[in-house]
DNA sequence: CTCAGTTTACCGATCGTTCGGTAACTTGCC
DNA sequence: GGCAAGTTACCGAACGATCGGTAAACTGAG
């Protein structure tokens, strides 16, 4: 056994996990080492920056998997609508109904550096593109879409700290049903 | 020497700021010392339940803040679009514009106490209900009313997530202008 | 043998917390 | 009023535990 212990995919899983529900400051490097199998030390091979290096890596690798697979539907062909539908449903997975947080709102409180804050930025922006991307797609003008996206995001990031503080998913469930219409819906 | 050095007032009015910002696992004691003026040991004459009874007491703190003034005109007489725009305002200032995180989202994240969760759920039902009385006081039926608290309270935590993750007060600013609308306004 | 990957053992710093002690004020007896 | 006893508020120093991080030895596949 010498050849890498756990593969960076299912160690990248773990420190998402990790990292979305105890924020940077409350998931300790014991904890991260416990969660995935590796002694403290191990994981300054993986990732020399140490812990903002982690956080950096988790942001990094959630990013790409917002780009490939999850917001991906509204950058494809046809009907907006249905794509609409089909990022929601993405969106339910990735949050897990609405009982995990999100890694940027998680992220974001400690003050960050401003390395992270610079991909957290960059997750946002990106996240809004896509939406206002099927708004513009239903017919919306730019900067209709935009407000729209912005909105969306607003309702997604509300959405999933109410229903971790109440502890009541059904919340974030009511704001993906309301999502596709929300976007490429006409009147307002 | 022996009268209070730093009174109840300000002490809570600087944990809440430091928890808020920081969050609880973020604001050290050593942090809440220089904040306050106080020496770690002398926050413990003060809170002898520690960090824990700090947090509580804070929760407290701006849920009676929020229930005496800021929600007060929800439950006053007269007609419902004017006492919105009031709570509006004081979001406003509560929140400095945007540029402030709110208390629940910064202390709901490290798997709190159960006491704490507590406290968080109720201050959070607090707001919902007193949305949902202007909505209410509006014409609205108490279930249509109800799903409007909500929508606005997952609004105001959704427009705080994204106006301090962007750094831009304007996603706040939007979502204050359109609450009273929002709330007691005819069709949707 | 080489060398990437993991491990044990350790580091100084800081964490939240506790302890012993000291002023300043209050109380109650004379 | 005078003054000892008690209370309140604060502080410096230290507690054990844990923090994030490092050095060096071990492991095993190429």
């Amino acid at each position: 056994m010498a050849r890498t212990k756990i593969d960076d995919a299912d160690l990248l899983e773990t420190l998402t996990g990790l990292f979305r529900d105890r924020g940077y400051e409350g998931a300790s490097l014991s904890e991260i080492a416990a969660a995935t199998g590796l002694q403290r030390a191990s994981l300054y091979h993986r990732f020399p920056g140490g812990k903002q290096e982690m956080a950096l890596a988790v942001l990094q690798h959630v990013h790409r998997r917002f780009g490939e697979r999850i917001l991906a539907p509204a950058w494809e062909r046809g009907a907006p609508g249905p794509r609409a539908k089909r990022v929601a449903r993405e969106l339910d997975a990735f949050y897990e109904g609405g009982r995990r947080s999100c890694l940027i709102e998680s992220l974001s409180l400690a003050s960050a550096a401003e390395e992270v804050r610079r991909a957290l930025e960059a997750s946002i922006d990106a996240c809004i593109e896509s939406f206002a991307r099927l708004a513009k797609d239903a017919g919306h003008s730019p900067a209709a879409a935009r407000r729209r996206g912005r909105e969306a995001l607003v309702g997604l990031q509300g959405s999933l700290v109410v229903a971790r503080v109440t502890q009541d998913p059904q919340v974030f469930q009511r704001f993906l049903r309301e999502l596709p219409d929300q976007l490429t819906g006409n009147a307002r």
